[in-house]
DNA sequence: ATCAGCTTTTTTGTCGATATTCTACTTTGT
DNA sequence: ACAAAGTAGAATATCGACAAAAAAGCTGAT
């Protein structure tokens, strides 16, 4: 878990392995929400989708399920988590409990170097359009991966790798929340200014205020996606009778 | 993750397979410390002691790295995580953060049920022998077990599976350090009285106490094993000159 | 119709062999 | 003597074939 640990991408220098290329690839598409139509994921489907052989792909299999962004059994393969709303309740209360924790250390014991990282992190974010014009109804790529850059960069200086690592476990699985549930069209929401709220009270030193902001960030948008959900939303569209085990 | 999850065993009913047995003995091992000697894991070493092929061996051991147990290069294979004093520190820097967040939530939210099997954890580690009575220089893998499963009664009605899945990679990480360092003979220290302090307060409902006896427990162990450290202890005995990267 | 038990098909998990990459050592040139 | 380049050996990563298990399909009796 992962991770609790940096996954490295091997993308200084080192040649990438297959079994680690296959593993990224799965992940951006599972993070993107682009397999949420399969309800498991057989290993011969995943060879022929990224074409590497059945070793390297269950290699990356097995590293996404101990990172518990699969499901596994044994003698019965892997399948993607069933995605509920109680789920994404107790997913949000623990990212609160850990975000608050991390931001508060890393205001505890900020530097100079954070500091300009963190607004360097939200200038490129204010600079990215969250659609794309050709497309609305999906994000654009290049957002999200800014979005979670800034997220990262205001718990950077937590002084916990393990921290940093368990909170980007659990922003992975808040984000394929989002983007479930983010093919309806959706609230209307200033997105720049409650990030740029939570830089500014982060870079005054205002931990209580940076916090508060924080974390009803991060319950609006769960919000947001629970009623969705509640709204009778369903993935998988002509999904079968009931599944044993 | 490592894995913010439930790493099941496979206990029940379902036959497990070769993957799940080597990574459940390989992670007993390394947990026990019996693999401190070797530096580097590889395959072939890992094939031949544990009697598999190699894809197994292969899953078994990418399921390790991704939680955070094993470390990993592309083309390099598979090492041991370098135990360092600093690591020590920020290991339980962060326990201390989740495990007192987890507590506070348990207490929080308790139920009849979490407190009857608190009270049988606690007499059920009464009742085991800390060091068997033949080799006193190891401990007695069954009160490894029944202490784990105390702590994890603790925090057992937090209302986050995740959260419980931090704090149980975290706990197997500062095992590791525990039987590293428990080679030399130690201070005389009442476990049983601690942890007996910690289960009467948390029952009480008393949580900034019982806090505060979790999280001294906590330090206290690793004040000893950073001792040790400080006291020249090094693992690897011939040790090859320093490696690049 | 329904359910138990058998047969067929699909899918998972494992092995053995091989290609690719790294590592340590030797050679060569200055 | 030293560094760059080359080379033999070892280890990693991958493929393709196969065994074992589960799921799906089928038959026949109640």
């Amino acid at each position: 878990m992962t991770n609790g640990n940096t996954e490295p991408g091997e993308s200084r220098g080192g040649k990438s392995t297959l079994a680690s290329s296959v593993y990224q690839q799965l992940r951006d598409d599972l993070l993107r929400g682009a397999l949420e139509s399969e309800t498991k994921l057989r290993v011969e489907w995943v060879v022929s989708r990224y074409g590497a052989g059945a070793s390297p792909v269950r290699e990356a299999l097995n590293r996404l399920a101990a990172e518990g962004l699969l499901g596994r059994h044994d003698q019965r393969g892997f399948f993607l988590m069933p995605a509920s709303a109680t789920e994404l309740e107790e997913l949000t209360r623990t990212r609160c409990w850990l975000e608050e924790r991390a931001l508060r250390e890393s205001i505890a014991h900020r530097t100079a170097e954070w500091e300009e990282q963190l607004v360097l992190a939200l200038h490129r974010l204010a600079r990215a359009e969250r659609r794309l014009p050709e497309d609305p109804t999906t994000n654009n790529p290049e957002w999200e991966k800014l979005h979670r850059a800034f997220h990262r960069a205001l718990i950077a200086a937590c002084r916990s790798h393990w921290l940093i690592g368990f909170c980007d476990q659990l922003s992975d699985q808040a984000s394929r929340y989002r983007l479930i549930s983010q093919s309806a069209p959706g609230v209307a929401r200033d997105d720049l200014g409650e990030h740029r709220i939570i830089a500014e009270r982060t870079l005054d030193g205002d931990a209580d205020g940076a916090v508060e902001a924080l974390l009803d960030h991060y319950r609006l948008t769960a919000a947001i996606c629970i009623e969705r959900f509640a709204q009778g939303y369903d993935p998988r569209a002509g999904a079968s009778k009931a599944r044993r085990r």
